[in-house]
DNA sequence: GTCTATAGAGGGATAGAC
DNA sequence: GTCTATCCCTCTATAGAC
């Protein structure tokens, strides 16, 4: 396969999912073992997906034995749950935090611009996060489920905000929210970091199509 | 969990997954086992991803015994290359029977109305066609390659004609021949034929979208 | 907390009868 | 062309030594 591929062709083997996220995020994860262990069964789940990953394919990227998994965690399962609701929660807290200026269109710029780069910066947790959702338990889906609404109720949010004052035209909100968000999402999929835009650049050029879409 | 979710939130377990595609549309498969191998695959890849799908499972949809699939095909693997291939091939041909009109303007619309109505019509066998690439061999892979560049170079064709006549305003032509497709494609994890707009409507208010990127 | 060894279950694919 | 039976492998998770 040819070096040069549009990104839209270059999705099965081969994609880089690179080393992961800043290693001071997950810093929280005591001890080292068990950071080593989150850290390998992130990369590997994005490469991967969670079902083609064996329990010794991750032990064996924290240098361990497959058993020493479970002194940590209690299964693969576990794993994925604590990676997709941290990844869930730092995706909210991203959105949430970028959500401070004054006027909707504003708001939209800055969130869209936000999300967008940390679903590239992260586009290895984003994959799990973002593709990885069936595989948890139904329990813990419901848990992540509920994050999951608080980050689309902040974008319908905005949207109604800019409508109810007169700057958004936006005839369906909901599947405006969804369409906005979709583009942001999409991103995790193909995002190259070798070929692609900075992430910063990227939320810029996302931000400025949210914004068209609502015609502000 | 409740019945009313946002769509956002709403795809892990329990995504409606229904009966697919046209059954006219694989009548070119024989002979009618085959057939009903082919379609249970696609149910069950779309429902629960490549990995997690048992031959099994596959068999029993088609009311047989797990032998009898290698009657007809030779792997599991084997299976999914078909199902990618046909895949790949109608949204190919969707696309380039879309591609009819006189301006770039009217060609873009009509070509991601076609797009999007595509993958959602068609949600279970997108999925399959978007999200299970990793799954199939180099070799297979390459092939099904070859037809997503097709796929990108229509739509980047379509906006640099618009560019090259002056109705069409894009900085960075790759990066919004992907973004186009990029809201199409996301159609096939979100979609929920349930609750959401027609694949016409959807695909109408898509090209819209579209046409904003590039400012027409 | 890490190891080696292995239990116990399940899955892809095949053998051989009909 | 479909079945029953099963091989053989891999995988998750556990046992028990250190």
């Amino acid at each position: 396969m040819a070096k040069r591929l549009l990104s839209f062709a270059n999705l099965g083997h081969g994609v880089n999912v690179s080393a992961v996220t800043s290693p001071l995020a997950w810093e929280h994860v005591q001890p080292a073992a068990a950071r080593r262990l989150l850290t390998g069964a992130i990369e590997a789940f994005a490469e991967r997906g969670f079902q083609a990953t064996t329990t010794r394919d991750i032990a064996s990227r924290a240098d361990m034995s497959p058993a020493a998994l479970y002194v940590h965690y209690p299964s693969k399962e576990r794993l994925l749950f604590e990676i997709s609701l941290y990844g869930h929660r730092a995706a909210l807290e991203i959105l949430t935090a970028a959500d401070t200026a004054d006027t909707p269109a504003d708001r939209l710029r800055a969130m869209v611009a936000a999300f967008t780069a940390w679903h590239a910066e992260h586009h290895t947790i984003a994959r799990v996060v973002q593709y990885e959702l069936a595989a948890l338990s139904p329990e813990h889906f419901t848990e992540v489920a509920t994050i999951r609404r608080a980050i689309s109720s902040l974008i319908e949010k905005v949207l109604a905000d800019g409508v109810s004052n007169g700057t958004f035209t936006v005839p369906d909100l909901p599947g405006t929210t969804l369409a906005v968000l979709s583009l942001s999402i999409d991103v995790a999929r193909w995002y190259d970091p070798t070929r692609r835009p900075s992430p910063e650049a990227l939320g810029a050029t996302y931000a400025d199509l949210a914004l068209r879409m609502v015609q502000a």
